[in-house]
DNA sequence: TTGAAAGCGCTAACAT
DNA sequence: ATGTTAGCGCTTTCAA
């Protein structure tokens, strides 16, 4: 920029006066700085903007579990979506579900500076980020709630949504109905759990701790849980399954061993309606999880001083016609 | 920082020691401002960092299309894989396939000196960045190739995939071979459409231009364009389908309409072995775009200075047995 | 309409 | 082992 001033034969301030389209500029000085400008291929530094400014990195934060995830990819989006109307960046990092990673990056996008964090919690503690908070950061959890701390938050209802697709199978007439699940140090896992277990207890059906499995965190560990729950002796008519890549792998298992039996799962499936054997889903808009994290943040920036709130969203039943016994 | 050397009674450059970890600083002075680095919430500000350090921002910037289509995420991700070792972070923003926005936020990326860029062109003009890349700027270009200028890229064998997928076609019979592509403004599916043709050219067949649609940018256009082709006095036996939008379309198209020809397409489908008319498709790894490009540009940063490279990767013929007639 | 000086938070180079 | 000084590239006073 100092290059350009001299270039131009004007002072710094001239510059910057130019380059950020203040007034107080005659046309023909500033048309030779622009020439300057041009000339010298210059473009303002950001950082240093930032740093005079007041801070303001024009940039938030995003913590996921794994950028490539469709499921999370479309919170991206849409955080991306609304953000976009401020002129904010994102900038976004994967935890891979390991809670001293996800604490890693917050801290290193508060160093940054970012303006405001968007995290989908691995850990359960999320104390560290207190010292931040205090100093006026900004943190929005979603889908998962923050742990130790208080913050505004955007979940799924997980219960419900469970508890809608257990009672599906109950009015196909199934009674013994069996779960595979996730790790159960994942909240939603744990919800879902719960919803699971509370739409046997209200039907009056006891639960069998034998034909339910958790743990299952990759498709392969669910098809070995379901291929486990086939083989049993007595094994589950409907099975309710806790998330996509678990529905998956319980389709895999059906399909290699031939056996049908009836199926409802978490989370949409792309192309579910194609499938050789039609799953009914427990759906709800992922983008907007983000979109509703991004105007909660938002209001946060624009000075909203209320406690911190939790939004619930919810989910929807997709009944593709297998539920049938 | 200031604050945190008078709480601790010392002076700046050594509270700049303790938050770098250099060496020559006595414990307990170290522990005295640890402790009110403690005490008042202090966090290093990375921007005056970098902006003192030589503009290094430690950033990189990514321009795709679209963050939330898995296609693109997993190109986030592969880059995100190589660049994590060298703590880089990514910054990304969608084009939404608009020429105008692409240059907007590559721009505005330079603005905020990331190190390098990585770009999903939309356009086909890219001359805009030339004073950048003169300063020293270090861009990829992943997925298209660059328009006007030259630099590092890293695309599909989009020729000679189609080609494969073509041949197998003719392999199995099919003479009448109709085809759908996406906008032919994009260059995958220029390149497409060109392995189409030439596979046809090769075996001898004549190009029938009224069994070739293009411009199905959607699902929805895909699907009409599928139930067009199956309209006609003579509809074609076989199609093949430019990605995997446009074979969702088509599905689409057979399945309502009952009728089943033979279909091939570009790009895999998640569950594709599930599917009620399971599809023969061209898959490759797409995250493997994202790393490909990830090492063309760490190579740069390591000061490599070779003219710009393209990779091109391949693909390959996943046969699932719907290629029949 | 334009410019000079101060300073954002930090670190590199040079004292002490 | 610690401190002082200067300056990264810009913007914000305040003055001309």
């Amino acid at each position: 920029m100092r290059d350009v001033a001299s270039t131009a034969g004007v002072s710094l301030k001239t510059v910057s006066r130019v380059v950020n389209d203040e007034p107080g500029v005659r046309p023909e000085t500033a048309a030779r700085v622009q020439a300057a400008i041009k000339q010298l291929g210059f473009r303002r530094n950001d950082m240093a903007r930032a740093l005079r400014g007041g801070q303001l990195s024009r940039t938030l934060g995003l913590v996921i579990e794994d950028v490539s995830n469709p499921f999370y990819s479309a919170i991206t989006r849409g955080v991306e979506e609304v953000m976009r109307e401020r002129g904010l960046m994102l900038v976004a990092g994967s935890s891979d579900e390991e809670p001293e990673r996800e604490r890693e990056l917050a801290l290193l996008l508060c160093e940054r500076r970012v303006e405001g964090l968007f995290i989908v919690p691995a850990g359960t503690d999320h104390r560290y980020l207190l010292p931040e908070l205090r100093l006026g950061m900004i943190a929005v959890f979603i889908d998962r709630p923050p742990g130790c701390i208080e913050a505004d938050t955007v979940l799924l209802d997980n219960v419900g949504g469970t508890r809608k697709g257990v009672e599906y199978l109950i009015e196909q007439g199934h009674r013994r109905i069996g779960m595979i699940g996730d790790d159960s140090a994942i909240f939603t896992e744990r919800e879902r759990a719960r919803g699971f277990r509370e739409a046997l207890h209200a039907a009056g059906i006891p639960v069998d701790e034998s034909i339910i499995r958790f743990g299952a965190h990759s498709t392969g560990a669910a098809d070995e849980a379901a291929r486990e729950l086939l083989a049993l002796p007595e094994p589950p008519t409907a099975v309710f399954t806790g998330n996509n890549r678990i529905t998956i792998g319980a389709l895999r298992a059906l399909a290699a061993t031939g056996r049908r039996i009836a199926l409802v799962g978490f989370d949409d499936l792309e192309l579910a309606e194609f499938l050789a054997l039609p799953v009914t889903v427990i759906t709800y808009d992922p983008a907007d999880l983000g979109r509703r994290a991004a105007e909660l943040l938002s209001r946060r920036l624009d000075g909203d001083n209320r406690p911190p709130q939790t939004v619930i969203l919810p989910t929807n039943l997709v009944m593709r016609g297998f539920g049938e016994v």
